[in-house]
RNA sequence: GGGUGAUUAGCUCAGUUGGUUAGAGCGCUACGUUGACAUCGUAGAGGUCACUAGUUCGAAUCUAGUAUCACCCA
């Protein structure tokens, strides 16, 4: 027989071999007699044991042991406690050890038994054991009585209440996690013997021992008539008190305004690491006690893990103090940061370096705003909105902001936060900094077009404030400050961000033609500015470009904003035509459906410049061959959807046209 | 041992009912202080979507297996 816990054989009732070990079956229904007790146990058969560990035989302690004790209740074992609370052995333990602690009783017993020859060998076993976290002193298991909490009941209801959606789990898979504990729950253990907590309120007759629960100690006992009561000395578990949360901070058991006001909330927002220990117990009690919900959504998020991946702790001294970071980089960027970083139910890994995003980010807004401060002060007066006489970019942002309004609500309703964040970024910094206000610097400083200069002025106010109250979730010190100065200008109903009105997307000012005149232009100033940079032109460098266009109208569109051109590509001069031809000595691109040239003489390495078209072509010829290869493959055609082959042709024809024109770009340079 | 996930660019991650020439931020390279911002601007390089097999006209996406990792429960 082996064993960690020699002292522990006091108290064993038992020993058992597997069912189905062919070197004990002959053994099994015999009894054996247990060394210094002299007392006479059976020999048991049973599945837990493991017939390759040692010699395949366990002493069975049901008093000491879980698995034991598990074990012994099946065979109907006695449990014999032979240790106690204080880790000494009792009287159960026989008079030779009654009295030892358990250490000196373990050194004990293996000397004896050495003595009677009884000892086969001693070796090292490393194997897990409990601690206590605080003092580390050695736990082991003790039979003794605790109180427990019947679930089964409370749980079939709050089983029905997630599959009859009344509450939902955010990300979906959380639900299963959810519905395993539920459906194999168990007796929840409320004792706890620590000195600190709530005590049980469960009162014993010190006379007759009759038991009262009651929430203060009773006067007279019923049965015998004594007034001698005593406390359970065990706690309440601490969850015991915070499965009450829901509707004890709202003042219940009285029916206060807050109560039937925040029960049931809506989104509660927790970590996945306690599913079982809280949010289902909440979910339990308040359908109890409440006969209701307690919140219709539960949102797990991830853990913020340090950049290593541990998980952060005070034992490991790895978490950094959110007041430092705050005094560092502000709470918005802090915010701004995590939720950006942190992708929806998933954990993150916080370092300083991902900080900078929120910082920079931050500061980026500061400057926007302060821009369009510096020229609301200087120019006088706000149109109304009907006399704003708008221009492409003008449409443009609108519609984008339109659009971002429809995602971003979608976004913040679907509790995906990043995504949310990640949008209001990109419009932000992308849309508005770096197309929609560059483009505005020549119309607000242009004193002599008074109407373009108050337009410019109005919708950058306008814009800028709607994006603070999309962003305000996010970002709502930063935001608030920034719109309460925007209201100086640009009168708003509302007295604060906090309780502004969070916009609602206009449909009809989502406008295609608009994006993709716009888009058109953007990415031919980008064209160009990618063909500038090739040659190592000097960026503030000013030159002429010509444009062959396919149809007439984008003759009109490239000259009505020939500006944009000047403004963001330092073009002097744009020359614009159907069937233009390419001038000598010119570096060239094709985007979209018109050709981009730039005469450079005298600054153009030919060779290079061949050598790159040449690239191109080859891979829009790869490209065509794929499509083709879909295009002429039958059971595409039959199998895929209408739209989806539509697509596969319009991106032929044009990959097709833009292999055509770089080719002949290409034999222009011969 | 049981359960649940993850694996996509150097790093951290998006990619929501299969239709992609696979995206972002950081980092990297080149150039640049033009009166919002160098905590910045412009341009660029960078990926056999862990592996194997299957389903499909079509797979990062669906199925099965393998590998590695993580968390929860015993």
């Amino acid at each position: 027989m082996a064993t960690t816990r020699p002292e522990t054989m006091l108290g064993d009732t038992a020993v058992a071999v597997h069912p189905s070990d062919e070197r004990y079956s002959h053994l099994i229904g015999k009894t054996l007699i247990l060394p210094f007790q002299e007392r006479e146990i059976p020999i048991i058969a049973d599945e837990y044991v493991d017939k390759k560990f040692g010699s395949g035989c366990v002493k069975i302690t049901p008093a000491h042991d879980p698995n034991d004790f598990e074990i012994g209740l099946n065979h109907h074992l006695p449990q014999v406690v032979v240790i106690d609370e204080n880790g000494v052995m009792n009287e159960n333990a026989g008079p030779e050890f009654s009295g030892l602690n358990r250490f000196e009783c373990r050194e004990k017993i293996v000397a004896l038994l050495k003595e009677k020859d009884l000892l086969e060998e001693i070796e090292k076993h490393v194997h897990a054991i409990g601690h206590c976290y605080r003092c580390n002193t050695v736990v082991e298991p003790y039979l003794s009585e605790q109180w427990f909490v019947k679930m089964e009941p409370l749980a079939r209801k709050a089983i029905e209440v997630v599959n009859n959606n009344q509450i939902k789990f955010s990300p979906k898979r959380w639900l299963k996690v959810y519905l395993h504990w539920m459906e194999n729950i168990r007796d929840w253990c409320i004792s706890r013997q620590i000195w600190w907590g709530h005590r049980i309120p469960v009162y014993y007759c010190r006379n007759c021992r009759t038991m009262v629960v009651a929430k203060e100690s009773p006067d007279i006992c019923q049965n015998c008539g004594s007034t001698d009561f005593y406390q359970d000395e065990d706690v309440l578990d601490t969850w015991f008190s915070s499965w009450l949360w829901p509707f004890s901070v709202f003042g219940w058991p009285d029916n206060t305004e807050e109560l039937n006001y925040f029960l049931p909330t809506n989104v509660l927002v927790t970590a996945p690491g306690i599913i079982y220990l809280w949010v289902a117990r909440m979910i339990m009690a308040t359908l109890e006690f409440m006969g209701r919900i307690p919140f219709d959504t539960v949102l797990l998020h991830g853990m913020v893990l340090d950049e290593t991946g541990r998980i952060m702790s005070k034992s490991l001294g790895n978490s950094p103090d959110p007041i430092d970071i705050i005094h560092n980089v502000g709470a918005d960027a802090l915010r701004f940061s995590m939720i950006f970083s942190t992708p929806k139910g998933e954990n993150s890994y916080y370092s300083d370096a991902i900080l900078e995003t929120g910082r920079n980010f931050a500061n980026k807004i500061w400057n926007a705003y302060r821009y369009i401060m510096m020229n609301a002060d200087k120019i006088p007066g706000l149109p109304q909105k009907h006399e704003l006489k708008l221009e492409l970019a003008d449409h443009w942002i609108y519609s984008r902001l339109q659009q971002v309004i429809k995602a971003v609500r979608k976004n913040y309703e679907n509790l995906r936060f990043n995504d949310a964040a990640n949008l209001l970024m990109d419009f932000i910094w992308k849309d508005f900094c770096s197309w929609y206000l560059e483009l505005s610097k020549d119309r607000i400083y242009d004193q002599a077009d008074q109407t373009s200069q108050l337009t410019t002025k109005y919708i950058l106010l306008d814009v800028l404030q709607n994006a603070m109250r999309l962003l305000h979730p996010i970002m709502p010190f930063l935001t608030e400050e920034i719109w309460q100065n925007i209201r100086i200008h640009f009168p708003m109903p509302e007295e604060a961000l906090i309780i502004a009105e969070f916009p609602v997307a206009e449909e009809k000012m989502i406008d295609r033609h608009i994006n993709s005149d716009m888009t058109l232009i953007q990415e031919a100033i980008s064209a160009i500015r990618n063909l500038r940079k090739q040659v190592n032109l000097p960026p503030g460098m000013e030159i002429s470009c010509h444009l062959n266009v396919n149809v007439r109208k984008q003759i009109d569109l490239f000259h009505k904003y020939e500006s944009y051109f000047r403004k963001l590509a330092k073009i002097s001069e744009l020359i614009v035509d159907v069937q233009l031809a390419q001038p000598v000595m010119s570096i060239a691109a094709v985007v979209q459906d018109i050709e981009i040239f730039l005469p450079l003489s005298g600054l153009i390495d030919l060779e290079k410049e061949r050598q790159k078209l040449e690239k191109q072509v080859e891979q829009y010829d790869k490209e065509l061959q794929i499509i083709s290869s879909k295009l002429h493959n039958e059971k595409f055609l039959t199998n895929a959807p209408d739209h989806i082959i539509q697509k596969e042709r319009a991106k032929y024809e044009e990959v097709e046209m833009k292999l055509s024109k770089t080719k002949n770009i290409l034999k222009g340079l011969e």
